[in-house]
DNA sequence: ACAATAGAAGATAAAAATGTCCTTTATTAA
DNA sequence: TTAATAAAGGACATTTTTATCTTCTATTGT
């Protein structure tokens, strides 16, 4: 469904806000063992997202990676779409390139669906809102 | 979503049923043409889906690819399973190779569910199905 | 100011997916 | 039975994705 990278991503982000919460910055490190991906593909993935503004950072000593409230309340949609495109939410699902309402593809009515109700479900998940569960270990990002 | 071999492998079957409709069989080139997919490349994704019994074939003058009856009432789940394997059916979206049940990503439930449609979905697709809508030019296999 | 820290940036490497070519094998029609 | 045809099979090439390493730059506390 997505890239390793843009699963990478989302769990990556997940955790930096649940630190944020409290005022925390996170370093590439911590986010490393916390997600259980590879360290260096993961400060490229964030350095990504950063230029995009959608994680914040400050270098040097205290430094790390947060989100501002605003980023908070950015979408699993958003970061999927910075990281993967929008072929998942606007692409045929046979890959043509032309498919559209006037041209269908033999499958286009049936996949539209699906790729909305994704869609919708990505939209409507705030990266925000997934601390509470984390900290109560009834959710998890790694293995 | 799916891999390009495996948006390649649906539209080539879909084509393959449409001919067999007819007791034609079709070759590669045909193949090749009709669906702008490059013809060396579908030649081994047939060659694999041929050992896996998806689609049959014939070699020598006169030969080609074709569909049993029983082969043209495969659904696209089995093609999808096939070429791709099913971690799209059955895998976690975050990437997680343990979540489940007990132990869910953040997005378990959520996830699930589009899973589950996705699946449905092509599992009432049956690739004989498409034939007449293909005919009218109604829907497209190419570009 | 300076040393230490941590992300940014660029280069490189390894692995997987995609695409191509060449030889072999089975089948057909003459 | 032979020549032509078309898929099967194996090897190879290219591109994209995933992963790693090194150097540069900004920030902090002393």
């Amino acid at each position: 469904m997505f890239s390793k990278t843009c699963e990478y991503a989302i769990r990556a982000m997940i955790f930096i806000a649940q630190k944020s919460k409290t005022g925390n910055r996170v370093g590439i490190k911590e986010i490393a063992k916390a997600i259980d991906a590879p360290e260096y593909f993961i400060a490229k993935i964030l350095q990504n997202l950063s230029r995009k503004r959608l994680v914040q950072s400050l270098k040097g000593p205290t430094g790390g990676f947060f989100l501002e409230e605003e980023s908070s309340q950015c979408s699993l949609a958003d970061i999927v779409t910075a990281i993967d495109g929008d072929n998942l939410f606007t692409g045929c699902g046979l890959g043509l390139k032309n498919c559209n309402e006037n041209r269908p593809c033999p499958i286009h009515n049936e996949f539209k669906k699906v790729r909305e109700d994704i869609y919708n479900m990505l939209e409507a998940a705030r990266i925000g809102e997934f601390s509470k569960q984390l900290e109560k270990n009834l959710t998890f990002l790694k293995r």
